[in-house]
DNA sequence: TTGTAAGCGTTATCAC
DNA sequence: GTGATAACGCTTACAA
């Protein structure tokens, strides 16, 4: 017993109509050239529809010498923020006819090149990488192979094409929500040493501050809570003086709000939080938290039609989306010491409630 | 100008090494029964080293009849319990020698028909879908043609294999860990009405609560955060009695904390929440939260398998993945009202930094 | 308007 | 040991 039913194949639709094959292929192609009469072209739809015909991608993609298939590699799918940039891509290839395909890599240099070979195998048309942690000699190989690639979250000199957020400027819109406020001191938890969005998150915190901040002090942890957790608790312990932090993620901003309830440091009262991306959650930790908002879904489809530019032959170009990173404020953000000596958490749950009826 | 510098193939090679494209194939795919001189061995090895061979997936796949290929549906990334599902089958996967490709639906109905699709068009050899809100027609469909299909996070009568956690047992044991710890009178928070997840998770609730709870109350929610945070409120509002909550979602639990905070019902002196599925974020909400792991690798995993096994004629069949849920206690859960009296938010965050120290 | 034939890159089967 | 041939399912000049 076969587990798979046999396929049927465009000579069966022909042998069902009547017809030869060729006829079928220009009919269900829709080949605008194609004069066929509507007898026949009745006929054909309707013995490709009575028995169920689908196309043979492989068949296909090997005649037209491209499987009209792109690649999208993730670092990992814990990340929400993904998610949006996978709605952009797939919104963006799908317009095109072409189909998505996700595979998620780890950060994982071997699976990433097992990914490349997809590539290679001709079972796509070419590679979105988003990798923050991609090591040079990796794009660099890239690059000399001339394959379609596009890499989205990570700027990339030369001959390979890039596209990326503002994550400078949503970082000094964080920065400068703060200063706004009146804080002075500043600190910035940063991401994983090796993330290029990382390097770029410290330079528009860097430059922010340095026109309008007292001290301003960077800690690099990573994007997990944990690592968000233990930066505050240093922060706390050895820079008291430090009322405003700029969170590189999400996620870690969820640690810094912990650490802070652990040592009593009222936020936003006695200290203030700002967090780069936003999620749905922003809206539901204690205090609320405000986020600067990135166009991930604008990076997924500008990433898609780069791509598509590349395999059309345009030579590779270095873009930043235009959008520009939205802050949303919430709780978590207030002039430093307000109120000035009242800071008990139940205070601070009343403006919750305030806030969300 | 090519974008795609021209494709390596076979003949290529076999020109280079002075020897018919077929015994390249045959040295290549390491055909056991070949019988070639190391000397040729070693040319064809060689030329195909230095011209950088790929074999072509497509041709060779249309040959096999075979893409090797996985497909994994997924509802949506924005879910980090997906990320585990999918190191799970990637994995196994791999270990196989099968490419894993991952399509997100969006619990789109015409979407997940487009992903159908991959399996007609042969380009891949089977599909897993995730998703717990497939309708019942869709589900039938798939089942008549007999494709390669498992069906995960969701139980299927008849035709369709499927696999599934044992959301009724974790569901179970969170709620015996609020009964063993004393409360009486429970609420369950539970996800969308049609999930199938949503159902087990409410009927592992009743049982466990049938036996030893005075009073059960059961909202259908959903998995949002904002959804916890309603249905806590409502809860609190119109059944102030209710001194423990299962959640059915992480995320939804996070809205549940808010709403706690909001409604000055401190957790967990007067409030108790515990919920289903695990997540690095956990350790770090206000307070930390109590959950239940569910074996997400395994379900993924486990799925894998059982799809390999139909490809390979195996008949259908229903299974639960065997690992148990585990339960994780944090500080979301306590005895019912203690301490009787005392329950100021800053003894809670004393609570959390004995915990974390 | 429809049919013919060649070929995309592989591999299985046979012959030498 | 190695080479020749055919076929997987489809598309597309070109011929009729």
């Amino acid at each position: 017993l076969p587990a798979t039913p046999p396929r049927v194949t465009l000579r069966d639709v022909a042998r069902t109509a009547n017809v030869h094959p060729s006829l079928v292929s220009r009919v269900l192609s829709q080949d605008p050239r194609a004069r066929v009469s509507a007898h026949t072209r009745r006929r054909i739809l309707s013995a490709a529809q009575r028995l169920g015909y689908h196309p043979n991608a492989l068949a296909r993609g090997l005649r037209l010498a491209t499987p009209r298939t792109l690649g999208l590699l993730l670092p990992d799918l814990g990340n929400p923020i993904y998610d949006q940039v996978v709605r952009g891509a797939y919104a963006a290839a799908t317009a095109e006819g072409y189909v998505l395909v996700i595979g998620s890599t780890y950060n994982d240099q071997a699976t990433e090149l097992a990914f490349a070979d997809l590539l290679h195998q001709g079972r796509v048309d070419g590679l979105i990488i988003t990798s923050a942690t991609l090591d040079s000699t990796t794009v660099a190989r890239l690059a000399a192979t001339a394959l379609p690639v596009v890499v989205a979250n990570r700027q990339v000199e030369g001959a390979l094409a890039s596209v990326i957020v503002d994550d400078e400027a949503a970082s000094s819109l964080a920065t400068n929500h703060l200063l706004d406020l009146g804080h002075i001191h500043l600190a910035h938890i940063a991401g994983a040493e090796n993330a290029e969005t990382s390097a770029r998150r410290i330079s528009g915190f860097t430059t922010a501050a340095r026109i309008r901040a007292q001290s301003a002090l960077i800690l690099r942890a990573g994007t997990r809570p944990v690592d968000g957790y233990s930066a505050a608790l240093e922060i706390i312990s050895a820079h008291p003086e430090v009322t405003g932090i700029v969170c590189a993620s999400f996620r870690a901003a969820a640690g810094v709000l912990h650490a802070a309830a652990v040592r009593r440091r009222t936020v936003p009262d006695r200290l203030s939080v700002v967090a780069i991306h936003d999620d749905l959650l922003a809206d539901h930790l204690l205090p609320p938290l405000t986020t600067i908002e990135l166009p991930m879904r604008e990076l997924g489809s500008a990433a898609v039609q780069m791509l598509l530019g590349r395999i059309a032959g345009n030579s590779p170009e270095q873009r930043t989306v235009p959008d520009p990173p939205r802050l949303h404020i919430r709780e978590s953000t207030a002039p430093p010491n307000y109120p000035p000596l009242e800071h008990s958490p139940l205070q601070s749950a009343d403006r919750y409630h305030r806030a969300s009826t």
